[in-house]
DNA sequence: GACTAATGCTTAGCAAGCTAATTAATTTGA
DNA sequence: TCAAATTAATTAGCTTGCTAAGCATTAGTC
């Protein structure tokens, strides 16, 4: 081993990719130990903490595209929130094909819980890092984003 | 905001697992795309790619650990590519219970030709990206596993 | 005004993760 | 030595990702 680091990089580089899967469905694991006893599944609770971020009344292919999800798999899980009457779906007047999405009082006393939650996992993940280690991993997740989405949609230039 | 980085890890670090999983599914149809003219799946290939890093003649619970999944998703995979005759299975003699796992002449040439694919697709998803870089992520992931591993197994001290 | 796209959402069915329960072999211990 | 506990692997059935195909509404074109 050399002085510096011993190549980690080049140790972990090969299984980036897959390390980057194991934590997601740790980490999925943990919030849903977490969240257990509210109902919620992982899919559920993303959904209803991603139409916090983008806004309710957004329309489906909006939330969709900002989960990295397709439609049909996002309709389902919004038939199990709607189900559930954490959320409603009402159709546009001015477009009678799009669905927007609002949240139910319950609905929105459920995200508070939830986030309370979330939180503190997250909290546990980011033990023995610092903020700028969390940045750079920051900036490094968002340029491999963009490099795999260029990867699959060659035509377009800056999706 | 202030006058550097606008925060980047506050924007993306409630998130940080989400995109995680993100990349990883982006990451996946990338290799998918790839790879798809072989009969595999990202599943599959990440078998056989995990085969060779453990070392052949190891036991399911063995790989299974390595590739954070558990037993009954990791039996059904090996099914399909016993099925296509790229692996088999062999009983120990020294006890009955364990299977250990072995590569088929056509199944270490297929690893072979994967590992051409992925290095292809790991290139890309790396561009832009230093030396550095990678290095420095590579040890937030280390330690984010360790962290979320430690909370979902609060006995086990150094698993 | 009507015919043809294009768009938003849903339905249907596959892939692969999970937990719970079962089977077979080994280990433990009365 | 034989019954009970443990362990490796499997089977069964659920969740949630995906693609392909379908339906309803809007937009475009003649």
């Amino acid at each position: 081993m050399s002085d510096k680091a011993p190549a980690l990089h080049e140790t972990l580089r090969p299984s980036m990719g897959a390390a980057m899967g194991r934590i997601h469905r740790l980490w999925r694991s943990a919030i849903n130990q977490a969240v257990g006893g509210l109902g919620m599944t992982e899919a559920r609770w993303a959904v209803l903490l991603h139409l916090v971020k983008v806004g309710e009344g957004c329309t489906q292919q909006v939330l969709a595209d900002e989960l990295a999800i397709e439609m049909p798999s996002l309709t389902r899980t919004l038939n199990q929130l709607q189900e559930q009457e954490l959320i409603e779906r009402r159709r546009d007047p001015a477009d009678g094909r799009v669905h927007t999405l609002w949240f139910t009082p319950a609905g929105r006393q459920r995200v508070a819980d939830l986030a309370v939650h979330v939180a503190k996992v997250r909290e546990q993940i980011y033990q023995g890092l610092s903020s700028e280690q969390l940045d750079a991993f920051a900036e490094v997740l968002l340029q491999m984003e963009t490099n795999v989405r260029g990867m699959l949609n060659p035509g377009e230039a800056s999706a």
